[in-house]
DNA sequence: AATCATATTTAGGTTAACATAACATTTTTG
DNA sequence: CAAAAATGTTATGTTAACCTAAATATGATT
């Protein structure tokens, strides 16, 4: 394993890689690398049989893949708890040296980190905390962009990405809201959505097209 | 700046390259990289202005390497004073996650980090840690190995090896010890010295060759 | 001082991870 | 449904950091 590898195991990983196909340019677009090179990358991942590719149709982790992906995670988020619980990291500051350290952390470290941290079961941005021995809760892979006009659903989850984090952090738009979806501007344009939290009035958050992309929700079941 | 950049920037400030000229071998030793390959990148060291190399004589750093390898050492002693003092390592245990760590540390992380460990001023192996604006005193670069039969000093700092840390444990040899230099076996052998401290009345301890490399010791003044 | 051993540098080759550009396949759309 | 657009793959090139082996310099020994 490489800090790359693990890096695209992780990113196919978020972006639903566990059961969907991810397409070719969803990691090319997260990671900001060539289409070309992620080709290349992935191919080495199905030689270390941690993904499956099918040419032009997508890639997807397998079990041994996933169960790799999750003690990143792990380690990703226990981090950021450290962060922000004993060094007052600020929510938005936390992703870039979370990044970092999580890919030079042994089993051992990660293990008394936790420990040491009272073993947290949730990050500060309400992700999960996979467990040493890989059992986890499944999350939403649900985008705010897939919801339609009318329907309602719970903010649960939200990609760590630091410009992402202070644009809805700016826009007063938090883990957790309760929200029914208003319009779509056409062109990409922001979706407006209505916050239904008690104390929210009426309130009304304009969140843009592709922030929505990294916005994960629980749709409320069919009415 | 490179993980590997700066590998040799530490490994040639710890050989004593900030007043003598280290030579190609010992960082080749050092780092377990081969002779060829450290004339490389020493020569990318120079471009960047860190190191000074006169061919065949040897290798040291400007001003401007001194205080980039500080800044090193004080991210590798905080992170191993964050794991004794905090996750409860063993001090035989820290190296390997501190070194990893400290490649990855930036500037925000190891003050915050030196503030919530309360501002330690000196790692768990006795060494001094630098502070953020550079501040730094010099500790010794002298090799017990130097030291000739009869010889009076105080054990000042320990390479921070693994293999060495453990053996010194097994063989209860400590920081801090005041020793005097009884006799150096032929071909290499151990270097036997006597415990000076009032407790251990007329003990002796048999320090291999090559760890005697990796003592470093204060003399006493010359009588 | 000539030889030999050791240390250092130079030259040429390898690998991982990227890029660009050409080619191939899907998907969208007039 | 054919042409255009988008996406994906393959081929080729680059860079950083390593290696081995050959060439060169230094210093130690007769």
């Amino acid at each position: 394993m490489t800090p790359m590898k693990e890096d695209y195991l992780k990113i196919i990983f978020e972006l639903g890689g566990t059961s969907k196909m991810v397409s070719n340019k969803q990691i090319s677009q997260s990671l900001d690398i060539a289409a070309g090179s992620v080709t290349e990358m992935v191919s080495k991942l199905v030689e270390d049989g941690l993904a499956t590719h099918t040419p032009y149709a997508g890639i997807s982790l397998t079990d041994e893949g996933i169960e790799l992906a999750e003690q990143l995670v792990r380690k990703h988020r226990l981090w950021e708890t450290f962060l922000v619980d004993k060094l007052d990291y600020k929510l938005s500051e936390v992703h870039e040296d979370a990044e970092q350290l999580e890919h030079v952390t042994s089993d051992k470290l990660t293990n008394s980190l936790s420990d040491f941290l009272g073993n947290p079961t949730h990050c500060p941005h309400g992700g999960v905390i996979p467990t040493a021995d890989g059992v986890y809760q499944q999350y939403s892979h649900i985008m705010l962009s897939e919801l339609e006009d009318g329907d309602v659903a719970v903010v649960d989850r939200l990609a760590d990405n630091r410009d992402l984090l202070t644009y809805l952090d700016q826009i007063d738009f938090d883990l957790g809201d309760k929200i029914k979806v208003i319009s779509h501007a056409p062109f990409e344009g922001p979706i407006t959505v209505q916050l239904l939290s008690e104390k929210n009035g009426e309130e009304q958050r304009e969140v843009s097209f592709k922030a929505s992309h990294y916005v994960f929700v629980i749709p409320e079941a069919d009415k």
